[in-house]
DNA sequence: AAATTCTACGGAAACGTTTGCATAAAACAT
DNA sequence: ATGTTTTATGCAAACGTTTCCGTAGAATTT
């Protein structure tokens, strides 16, 4: 019924409990015999150490917790999956959370964790998060945390993400390059670093070609309701020919907003996106998207994170790193023939 | 620098610490005078009670545990959020882990379970997992478990489905409808319980017009590389005109061994598919889907293991919860005309 | 006035580990 | 033979809670 305990293995062969203890965790300082009873009978009896015993002795639970905004978004899901990894290898367990782009629900999570809960933090900030008081406990705590994708600059701790600015330059010349000549941006969240970068790529790449290009900003909620009727309303009376979506679902909702008013992709309007969408390509028209390494990058951050669990001593872990997004141009962007 | 404890907080205030901890938990023998000098303490040093300590003391944990194949995959992200939004509600927490449909890697992850770490699990079974002998000890040890989507029929426990069966017969009928001869099932995995049951439906709906519909089996694997060469091979050599998906990613395939082998959807074959995809209606065609109720199955299981959890005496919680799915006809299944 | 019940709190044991310290027995050195 | 080190083990204290039990003093009843 109830689980094995060290002490029932203790009682059983006759030892103390430290001996057992020892023995369990190979310790130098007991016999090779013992350790071979030891573990006969905890593998016969099948002994699970209790995780909570244990992680109140130590201060530590071998356990980390990984705070996003959602988790129905392809990105997320392929970073949870590239952490996972890492995190399986280290024998860590993962604690999800998701903030729902709430900057309360954020702050809600965060105070729980500062009670020694787990180890290390990974979070990739909520949208609407505009002040940062909540964080501040985790460093007056020492609890390791790492930032990725959606970093908190004011927070001086090692990030992860990818080239949005680059990527967001090389993109926008794209458009420019198929003949944009009215290009709006649609954005997520003006608190959000992503969204920054991106904007600032965008508008430097428009600058390069001032007074020949136009520009527009068209700044979107969470709702996806909503977002289409913005995007739809935009179309009807800007009439941009481009429209460089900040995140996935931007970009789909422009794709409903086009069928809504019987605009042609490419022809009347090109459209690409930041995305991590499977589908991309067999959408239609074909998506063009910025693909961002989310395996890689929830990989990389964990990587990070672990470091600097292993290791607290030497605060030269890694600080900012930054892998590369590739862009994979498909008709949303062809040039109308 | 450190977490603050009840024994600080009961230094400070000349109090026992069983006077803090019961004006805390807001214990009727405490008066109300030392509850408000307590809480008044506890919240100007931000005190955090300690998940550890308090779990090893209470034998509960306030932990659940989602085990599911993976995350990169629409019906399990949505599910999840589902899960979420009902823990966040009860103030429990949630541990993920990934199978990978990988048995070797269930069984890991269950037998790390057995040691209290979590009050309760809500699981969707791998792929490949044919023995179910690491599941025995859960049930052994009480612990409280419901299976979503992926059950094991061959352990007493509520499950979430939905109704596999009758949406893949209603399904099959109507690609037989749009005037399929020869229709391809793409099994996931025989051992599956939603690709024997949805199999089934198949096979049923056939039946009703043997002799004038032929249908095709095509086992597929977890490699999407390998799916679609399987795919193509099939449709080069069978030449079915009607493929049932039985999950979203070998619609996917599908559809990109169409393209390899320049047939056109609808007119040479007609595509449907379980699946939770978002962009369903932009694809290329559109593609005809059968929605699961991902979210609601997620929010139900939770709710299922909650009550198992709040009231373990009367064991007459739900058995077995089905939600209907819906089917959604989009030109992939479109009558060519 | 004595006996009883409440009220509000303190002491201490427990949850299952890990670990610093102590110590018998054995091995070795003088 | 005596002293010292080594080896293998045991004892007990922690980790931070919760909770059983006990008890002064106040309030109430007889």
């Amino acid at each position: 019924m109830s689980a094995i305990t060290i002490k029932m293995l203790a009682r059983e062969l006759n030892l103390a409990i430290s001996t057992v203890s020892r023995a369990l965790m190979d310790s130098y300082e007991i016999s090779a015999e013992t350790k071979e009873k030891v573990h006969a009978l905890a593998r016969q009896l099948n002994y699970q150490p209790n995780h909570y015993a244990s992680s109140l002795r130590r201060q530590r639970s071998k356990t980390i917790a990984v705070i996003i905004p959602e988790i129905s978004n392809n990105f997320f899901s392929h970073v949870i999956n590239g952490i996972e990894a890492i995190a399986q290898e280290k024998n860590y367990h993962v604690l999800i959370y998701f903030t729902h782009e709430n900057q309360q629900k954020e702050a809600e999570v965060i105070q729980h964790l500062l009670s020694g809960r787990v180890d290390g933090i990974l979070m990739s900030m909520a949208g609407n998060t505009t002040n940062i008081q909540h964080l501040h406990p985790i460093r007056e705590q020492g609890i390791p945390i790492v930032f990725f994708d959606r970093i908190c600059a004011d927070l001086d701790a090692p990030t992860v993400t990818t080239d949005d600015f680059d990527s967001s330059l090389l993109a926008t010349h794209h458009l420019m390059e198929v003949g944009c000549k009215k290009i709006a941006y649609l954005s997520i969240s003006p608190h959000l670093s992503i969204d920054c970068k991106r904007m600032q790529g965008f508008q430097q790449a428009i600058a390069t070609k001032s007074g020949q290009v136009e520009s527009l900003l068209l700044p979107c909620s969470t709702d996806p309701q909503r977002n289409q009727e913005l995007i739809t309303n935009m179309l009807a009376i800007e009439k941009p020919d481009g429209i460089f979506a900040s995140v996935e679902k931007l970009a789909i909702a422009s794709y409903h907003a086009c069928a809504s008013l019987g605009l042609s992709i490419p022809a009347d309007v090109k459209i690409l996106s930041f995305s991590n969408l499977e589908t991309a390509s067999l959408l239609n028209p074909g998506l063009t998207t910025i693909i961002q390494p989310a395996h890689d990058m929830g990989k990389s951050a964990a990587t990070v994170l672990f470091n600097m669990l292993e290791k607290r001593k030497s605060k030269n872990w890694e600080r900012n790193t930054v892998i590369r997004s590739s862009m994979i141009i498909r008709r949303s962007t062809q040039i109308a023939i």
